[in-house]
DNA sequence: ATCTATTAATAAAA
DNA sequence: TTTTTATTAATAGAT
């Protein structure tokens, strides 16, 4: 079908092997389409040029992952093997690991013990000293730090109160020197009642450890 | 190309589909082979008929696996079935229960506590202190069982040497029998030196703990 | 399936 | 690429 007849092997010229490429392609997509519609098939292709320029149809009302699925099913042949196995081989290797922590787990709990040997019950349990070392370090500080924080507010706490108090004594002082007079060098700190010389709410906090 | 021009919509006759989708069929998967050889081209195809019959071709020197993965790489469409779905919904799942224990055994080796509330230290120093007391209980098995079977060794060591003896005792008997004649009621420990009165290898075993 | 009249596809050229 | 057109290939309808 043409001025002439061809023999079907590999086109030599390349600038030919692209025209025929062109106008093949566009061809066998035509007939995807015509016998999906005449015939009510389903239908998927793919081309790749010698490029690697993709071209494809699937027939309306699907999807090529459907038509690959119902391959699949069909012809028993699995399509993404290699996909397939490196997923499979992913999901084996987290799993080992995912085992030897879970046992590593069980035996810092002190579960599980009974396969280990003397030397292996050593190590962990020296793991434990460890992590209860570094934990109680850990904890130090976080109290250190609470009673650091404590005593800062309680300073605060007291210069606040104290001011109030010198505020009060400020404002009952000018009603009084209404009547009797201002004395600016007064002692403020005679004049706090007991009351605002505030205590430590904890007094024995660093002791706990 | 016919006998008569025909359009291209659904063929209601079924007998006529069926015949049309026969030759149409092998005309597509001619035409694919053809162009792949023709115009060096990677072409799959799939097709199924309306009663679900599969038919496909693949280019030589390739493999629809093959193609379809390249498919994917070139189109960005991903064509994964339900299996890989659920492949990688089990990997992400694995991977966070991984993540979880990574944390937790760091937690128990007492690293990266920065983050952890003071509640949170003490869950985890009950469980280190927990498993220490598991694991020295663990511990205590291990020497009980290793004393007693230090010991069981020793009573059938003993048991061994003096028969051992016994039998030295016997033969020599036996040939001084011959000289001076039997006496069967001889006092065997007795005549047991004082190098056969085995001791305990480890007497100190069980005070260790 | 096979036949064959007819249409469709396309090779070569532009 | 796309169009043109001569020619071959595909196939609709019949058998």
């Amino acid at each position: 079908m043409g001025r002439g007849k061809i023999e079907i092997k590999r086109i030599e010229n390349s600038t030919n092997r692209q025209v025929t490429f062109s106008k093949r392609r566009n061809g066998i997509l035509k007939k995807a389409r015509e016998i999906s519609v005449l015939c009510d098939a389903e239908v998927g292709v793919v081309i790749f040029s010698s490029a690697g320029k993709l071209y494809d149809y699937c027939s309306p009302k699907t999807s090529l992952s459907k038509i690959l699925e119902k391959y699949q099913t069909n012809s028993g042949k699995i399509l993404w093997d290699e996909k397939h196995k490196s997923l499979s081989a992913e999901i084996d290797r987290i799993k080992k690991e995912n085992d030897n922590m879970q046992i590593e787990l069980r035996h810092l709990k002190g579960e599980d013990l009974n396969s280990l040997q003397p030397k292996d019950l050593l190590m962990i349990e020296e793991a434990l000293d460890n992590g209860l070392t570094n934990l109680r370090d850990k904890q130090m500080d976080h109290w250190e730090m609470l009673a650091r924080n404590s005593q800062m507010l309680e300073e605060e706490n007291k210069l606040l109160a104290f001011k109030l108090h010198q505020h009060d004594v400020e404002l009952s002082g000018s009603m009084r020197d209404l009547e009797l007079g201002y004395h600016p060098d007064r002692d403020f700190a005679a004049q706090m009642p007991i009351t605002f010389r505030v205590q430590p709410s904890h007094p024995n906090l660093q002791e706990n450890n």
